[in-house]
RNA sequence: GCGCCCGUAGCUCAGUGGAUAGAGCAACGGUUUUCUAAACCGUCGGUCGCAGGUUCGAAUCCUGCCGGGCGUACCA
């Protein structure tokens, strides 16, 4: 149990005779300033009415009795009803000697396991990935590994877009506008090209490539034998494409269901629906009305095709049958929202309402004149060249700062911390709010960003390396740990909370809980790095608990930002 | 029109109903014979869009208004 859940278990058990548990357990917060101690309970004030007591007599009634162990010492009552604890200096150094040989840094197992599906990236496999896909990326592999890394069961679902009227458009080109030597050489950007002819044409009001388009697609999904070869012939070198992205960005999925595998599915998920009489005809086209909602959820198109709706629900039905999962997360741009609200609400009528849904929505990526991201040309920026600029960004910076590595490894460090500077720009942000990419911004190696805490991690391990310090053995030893300067004790608490931040930003499905933790973490560890030599501390067993602390706070930042997909480097 | 999201320092943004609203960047000043200066310490900077309400307490919750973004039946 982390130390926040130990401290709100306990407030709880102190609750007076008609005061509300719960909410008085619930009420202990990390301390809002250093100097009201570690945690503080806020709940008397509001609970103190009920009992017709002041604020500040249930407080000391509270302080009196609440059973803290040798954790912490007696609450402080302090201002109209806070109760301050803190953390005994003796408890947190014990703590941390336990943690030195726990590989978890003090996660515990989850009182229940969750089996949680996790949706994202799903690109249209027809194009290059573009700088729009970076977000449900990133942000979905982040959450995945901090679901991991409390234990529950996650299954990561790419799912694809492979089967849409993008397809019916490329198909169209590929039939009128192709060029042959170019598909040859690459066959990606070929189809891409062919996409964005077909889509320009579309968007330029031109009728008949828009027709032609349709029909290529009902086609493709009626079986024609020539649209499912050429489907077949495009697929391979599409999914190698992006595959090569993920594996540079160290992405990983479990299953990779795109649409194409829902298709044979659809028309059964449309006769039961109807069957049930939850889907009926309106102006030619198949759909579910739902309470509250202007627009229905379309399931089939007057023209008989199925659409995104319709995979969608057979996706529902075959994950539930398949996993039974508790949870199912969209990682999705924000403005997929009424479609989200609208699949979950007849997910759930149509018997799936034991799965917790959520759309994780995220928002838009924007240019710094707060247009939706492009080139100079109009363009969308393609993914591989974004990472390339931000090592190569990082490769200048490394160049100048540290020309004593040799020229190999500083490549592989500037790709890491390129790729580091990308992720972490993105995580930091609360997902809600849009996100305007500032190039400066994303590959900027000071202040909060991925490198920072690179380097604080570097720095750690420079210390083994000058003091020739073996961690492990460190660790075995497993030093007495003293907290004598207050950048010593500031960082010691820090390290303790890692379990209650991954379990906070897991709930409330925000990396940027986590990357906030991480930065305030290499914050406190660089104070301390100024203020307490650790080689040459005065005496052996005080550089031994600095050591140890050290030790700590590098394995805090390397498994953190591994739960956000950044590695770490023991030089830089 | 209706729905969702947003409005916090010059800029980009954090902020689980709690105490004096915080970072980064920018600006200004300081720190290196000592473990990586990609760092640290300090200064400057705010009617938390506006107005009401709920509450012991509101940037946070509710209502209205103003401003912006997005979505709104056959793209996904």
């Amino acid at each position: 149990m982390n130390l926040l859940d130990r401290l709100r278990e306990s407030f709880a058990n102190a609750a007076p005779e008609g005061v509300d548990a719960a909410a008085l357990g619930n009420s202990v917060r990390p301390g809002t300033d250093a100097k009201f101690g570690d945690y503080q309970a806020n709940g008397c004030m509001a609970l103190a009415k009920s009992l017709g007591v002041s604020p500040r007599d249930l407080a000391a009634r509270v302080a009196e009795v609440v059973d803290l162990g040798d954790m912490a010492l007696k609450p402080e009552v302090a201002g109209p009803g806070f109760l301050n604890v803190r953390i005994r200096d003796d408890w947190i150094a014990r703590r941390l000697r336990e943690l030195l040989d726990d590989p978890t840094l003090g996660v515990a197992p989850p009182r229940r396991t969750r089996t949680v599906v996790i949706d994202f990236s799903s690109p249209n496999v027809a194009k290059p990935m573009h700088v729009g896909h970076i977000r449900s990326t990133v942000i979905g592999d982040c959450l995945a590994r901090l679901f991991e890394a409390l234990g529950h069961h996650v299954i990561r679902d790419n799912h694809l877009g492979d089967w849409g009227s993008q397809f019916g458009m490329i198909l169209w080109g590929w039939k009128n506008a192709r060029d042959d030597a170019a598909y040859a050489s690459s066959p990606v950007r070929e189809l891409a090209r062919l996409y964005r002819l077909a889509q320009s044409r579309i968007q330029g009001g031109d009728a008949g490539v828009e027709e032609a388009s349709r029909r290529e697609t009902a086609k493709l999904h009626a079986g024609d034998p020539e649209n499912r070869a050429l489907w077949q012939q495009f697929m391979p070198s599409c999914l190698e494409a992006i595959e090569a992205i993920y594996s540079r960005l160290g992405v990983r999925f479990d299953v990779r269901l795109g649409e194409s595998f829902y298709d044979p599915m659809l028309a059964g998920v449309v006769d039961d629906l109807t069957s049930r009489g939850f889907a009926v005809e309106s102006e030619g086209a198949t759909v579910v009305f739902v309470e509250g909602s202007k627009t229905p959820f379309m399931v089939r198109k007057s023209d008989g095709a199925f659409t995104y709706a319709t995979t969608d629900l057979a996706t529902i039905q075959y994950r539930v049958k398949t996993w039974n999962p508790d949870l199912m997360l969209y990682v999705v741009d924000h403005r997929q929202g009424d479609h989200f609200k609208l699949l979950f609400e007849v997910a759930r009528r149509w018997g799936f309402d034991r799965v917790d849904y959520r759309h994780v929505a995220f928002g838009t990526v924007l240019g710094a004149d707060r247009r939706p991201f492009k080139t100079r040309d109009g363009d969308v920026v393609g993914l591989e060249s974004l990472l390339d600029d931000a090592v190569s960004e990082a490769r200048a910076l490394i160049d100048a700062n540290s020309p004593d590595i040799d020229p190999d490894e500083r490549a592989r460090i500037a790709e890491t911390v390129g790729l580091a500077a990308i992720k972490y720009a993105d995580l930091s942000q609360n997902r809600l709010s849009d996100y305007v990419f500032d190039w400066k911004k994303m590959v900027a190696m000071n202040g909060n960003t991925g490198a920072y805490h690179q380097y604080a991690f570097a720095r750690i391990r420079s210390i083994f390396r000058k003091g020739e310090v073996d961690p492990y053995a460190l660790r075995s030893r497993r030093p007495e740990i003293t907290l004598g300067q207050p950048a010593e004790r500031a960082l010691a608490m820090q390290v303790l909370r890692f379990p209650e931040t991954l379990e906070l930003a897991a709930n409330e499905l925000k990396p940027n809980v986590l990357t906030d933790y991480l930065f305030e973490t290499a914050n406190r560890f660089s104070t301390f790095f100024e203020a307490c030599p650790v080689l040459k501390a005065e005496s052996a067993a005080l550089r031994d608990s600095r050591l140890a602390l050290s030790d700590l706070t590098a394995r805090v930042l390397e498994r953190g930002l591994g739960l956000l997909g950044i590695e770490v480097l023991e030089r830089m």
